[in-house]
DNA sequence: CACATTCGGCTAACATTGTTAGCCTTCGGG
DNA sequence: CCCGAAGGCTAACAATGTTAGCCGAATGTG
């Protein structure tokens, strides 16, 4: 989850301003090719089947039926694929996030975590490429990180707790799915225990005045 | 941090065992030849100066006055080598973790977070090594990951509550370094937030009662 | 002392990676 | 009808980890 997923109010400058930031919108997809789109696609599957290691550019050009080369007359390089990649699990993840604050109004950092965690457990391969490194935050359609990661501000209701929250999500993902904890028992429990630790953050936060 | 890096009691099943697990003990570093740990401290530095992709083993070779090659007489692989570097940063990062909480009585969860982020910012390379992926659990140091993560559960008190706050850390930490927040003032308040959020709930456990 | 063995270096090579250059066919629009 | 672009191909390059095989020097051991 790049740069500013925690999108947050117009900066400390200003803690008047309004709190429950005016929806961001979800930036338009970029326009591909159809032969484009079906390279990331087939690049996708690739990546979730067979690992980061057996995404390469001449095995997709083997699933897609062509040479290696071939490959460069649709996409500009690894990175490039790389990057459309991370759009979609950003726009997959944003979704995800999204529908489900849009639903459950009793325990929206509860379910948000859920939500969190049940779209990276789905697409395992495709979160780590997503939150993994440092990439160059320019490639990204503009407005997407933002969009994706204002779930959790609006979750978390103050801009730090927020980015904290997301944290924790993250890290936790992240060891599970590297199967750094110990057996499946404890994790819902481990997630249980962070989430109740936030929820209880969350009440001790002065309402934000809905003027 | 892998594996049980939070270590915790016996298991559920037994929640009436003693609580305060008695000290996991540092496992002893691995006996290497003279001329293998001078590689392997010139793999650091060119890991932490030139990055992950700057660590090549010509690049190794390089470094020591020696032919690629040759490295392989020392080491068996390039996998052998991260794993090295693994256990001396699980040996760093433990450390730090015992150290700070042998002192610090006063605020275990505070002090540990600080102690965490330090370590981490201080050798930036070398925790997303130790840290990112899954790795061969079996290569490294019995033991070891498991010293390396006991603070967590001494700080937090609880399996669950450990293990959360030790997502909490690595969570924020990883996305610190890769610069996946906005600007350097929010982070020591986002340190904060979640430092808040998990003390309030270790307050909220009830006491073990030390018997 | 002579001899064998191991240690630790070397060069050459291989397969695999991303990527580029250059060629050729096909097909739609002036 | 031709021209240019789209989209395929082969050949090649540099860099990656790694293996095979050679060789000199040190180090015991009879």
């Amino acid at each position: 989850m790049p740069s500013d997923l925690v999108a947050h109010g117009p900066s400390d400058s200003d803690p008047k301003a309004a709190y429950p930031q005016p929806s961001t919108a979800r930036p338009a997809p970029r326009a591909r090719t159809a032969r484009a789109a079906e390279i990331i696609d087939a690049a996708r599957t690739l990546l979730e089947d067979r690992g980061p290691r057996g995404l390469t550019m001449r095995k997709l050009a083997d699933t897609v039926g062509i040479q290696a080369a071939s490959l460069y007359k649709h996409l500009p390089s690894r990175r490039a694929l790389e990057v459309a990649l991370v759009e979609h699990g950003l726009d997959e993840i944003g979704s995800a996030l999204h529908g489900v604050l849009a639903k459950s109004t009793a325990d929206p950092i509860g379910a948000l975590l859920d939500a969190y965690r049940s779209a990276g457990l789905a697409n395992p391969q495709l979160y780590r490429l997503v939150t993994s490194g440092s990439f160059p935050r320019g490639q990204i359609l503009e407005g997407l990180e933002a969009w994706a990661g204002e779930p959790f501000f609006l979750a978390a209701g103050d801009p730090h707790l927020a980015q904290a929250l997301w944290s924790f999500a993250h890290g936790t993902l992240l060891l599970e799915l590297d199967g750094r904890f110990l057996d499946g028992s404890d994790l819902d429990r481990t997630w249980q225990a962070g989430a109740e630790a936030f929820k209880a953050a969350r009440r001790a936060i002065p309402r934000p005045s809905v003027r």
